[in-house]
DNA sequence: CTTTCTGCAAACGATTTGCAGCAGC
DNA sequence: GCTGCTGCAAATCGTTTGCAGAAAG
């Protein structure tokens, strides 16, 4: 299971010639157990043995074999969580307060009938959507 | 009705102890003509004659004014719109290629479907919502 | 007049990058 | 070994800010 990820960026990276190392490791398996997308500060505060520019360096190679996705909070940092297809499909709660970012989900019917109005915007416009983003921005349970 | 946008612009701006300068005014002309959310760089392109931070300076002032409100984008750059309640309620076509941002809007009863999935989050996490972003991300008409 | 705004240039801070040495295969 | 990764420190770049003079009311 928790192997199967690990497997799994392995080989994605090894599709865009980058190896699975120590460092990278390290990183999917944060935010494997974080369960929610972490910035840097709160990754480096995890462990703070690690030196800034690889965990910079290693998202962005992770992005780019796609184990990871680049997430827009509502503070300064940027934010990164496993790529959906590792997790599942589900949207963020922004907190303007604090700038923790939490997932949530909606009933899957929605999110059917979502897509058809995503459909619907695409045949208008001739934009072609990659993905949809549907974040609720305010205050978190914890800021009250 | 261009003087309604102005007037309400100013009396915001009275609210918060400031005042409708030219310069501010050029701003919320610049955004109310684009229709959609304009970068820094692309509002110093169509006026290069305004300096960099007088631009940075008011649109925080206008920001914090509820005049205009800031968009994420999928670049480097922060782009700013026109408050909703000065426009009307739409989402936004986020280009990953060139980084434009459009609006478009979705059905009336689209959004009342998800207004309710909205309240039904807030509920379960107490998650207080302030306002919730429906962008699709993706390659806009130009970039094909 | 007094307070706020503007323009310039310098400062800031998140992120990126050059380079020398180390690890993976 | 060769190639690519790491760690450090310096550079980059969007954005912010201090300050002296100009504008608003």
């Amino acid at each position: 299971m928790g192997t199967d990820l690990h497997d799994t960026a392995a080989e994605r990276l090894r599709g865009v010639q980058q190896r699975y190392t120590r460092g990278r490791q390290a990183l999917v398996q944060a935010l494997a157990a974080a369960g929610r997308p972490l910035s840097i500060p709160e990754i480096l505060a995890g462990d703070p043995s690690i030196p800034q520019s690889s965990v910079y360096r290693n998202l962005t190679v992770l992005e780019q074999a796609h184990v990871v996705r680049k997430v827009q909070g509502s503070d300064e940092f940027s934010r990164f969580e496993l790529a959906e297809d590792l997790t599942s499909h589900h949207h963020h709660l922004v907190c303007v307060s604090c700038g923790s970012v939490d997932d949530y989900t909606v009933p899957l019917r929605f999110e059917r009938s979502m897509a058809k109005a995503i459909d619907e915007v695409a045949a208008e416009t001739g934009f072609r959507a990659e993905f949809h983003r549907l974040d609720l921005v305010g205050i978190c349970a914890r800021c009250n």
